[in-house]
DNA sequence: TTAAATAATATCGCATGCTATATAACCTGT
DNA sequence: ACAGGTTATATAGCATGCGATATTATTTAA
């Protein structure tokens, strides 16, 4: 009797165990969510670090602006010229460096401000709706970690 | 005596308690972490759900892939077409369905899946490195959880 | 059997993110 | 004062993701 390797099925690999893709399909259910709720009134996701991080009147640069979001300088430089053509922030030249900018809030995007806190509650509300309360806080410190150990490495 | 009321600071909002935002950049991270590792072959993480769905020279529709990578099906076009056009992917006609192509990986692609599988596991391992044994499966668990609830509401 | 509904792709337009690189202003040490 | 390094921003080029909509083929129902 003699027999034959069919195939090896190496590839096949369960999503549902990789940390990394389950965590970037949360991301984009939590983008899509926010998203939706933003959206009628004229703001999306990315808004949200720069109006946090404006509210109250404060006034920053962007770089300090890009490090309260956690994303390059770049992707900061766009989204800011997104907001300031559409209205939501406002420049000024920094008055003690003028290599830099200091942005703000303009009087329509304030208004809005308790849209974007709604909202970000709400999505995470329903989100951590399906863990129960000490798994959380469990939860938010396990992506603290993960998110240390890759920060690490680059 | 008079007091004056100064702010409010009512969108102090921290980052590291919010659940959509440590997701996001987690999955921010994992994606770079890949990318870097993926770089050198020609490869990034975008590719990755179509490798291993098309693993051991199955042949798969763009709908098919697209539900595989949970992606929305203009994404995935627009993955394949750039795939086809680096060599990756080839596509024939469906022989029952006019509409439908079937896509399957080329033999450069074929040679690569173990760069793939192998850069998986590795920031898996670097990011799980975070947690202990116990709590990997619980994140893996948490994350489906979370994926479930924002699944139902779009 | 044919009109209407459904299904698979294609395409447009846009936002968000990255890396790599350029430019201009600032700072430091001599 | 100034050469050289550092820092803040700008820009180019690209990938990945989305929603909206068009096109073509298939299926279903009358």
């Amino acid at each position: 009797m003699r027999y034959y390797l069919i195939a090896s099925y190496a590839m096949q690999f369960d999503r549902d165990k990789s940390a990394g893709y389950m965590t970037n399909w949360a991301a984009r259910l939590f983008a899509r969510a926010i998203d939706r709720r933003l959206k009628p009134v004229g703001l999306s996701c990315a808004h949200m670090p720069v109006m946090f991080a404006l509210g109250d009147g404060r006034e920053l640069s962007q770089k300090a602006l890009a490090e309260a979001a956690a994303i390059e300088q770049p992707t900061m430089a766009a989204t800011l010229s997104r907001m300031e053509r559409d209205g939501l922030v406002q420049r000024r030249q920094d008055p003690n460096d003028r290599r830099a900018a200091l942005f703000s809030l303009t009087p329509p995007a304030r208004e809005r401000a308790d849209a974007v806190l709604a909202a970000a509650r709400d999505v995470n509300a329903r989100a951590l709706g399906a863990l129960d309360a000490a798994e959380r806080a469990l939860f938010l410190d396990m992506l603290a970690r993960v998110v240390a150990a890759l920060d690490r490495e680059g």
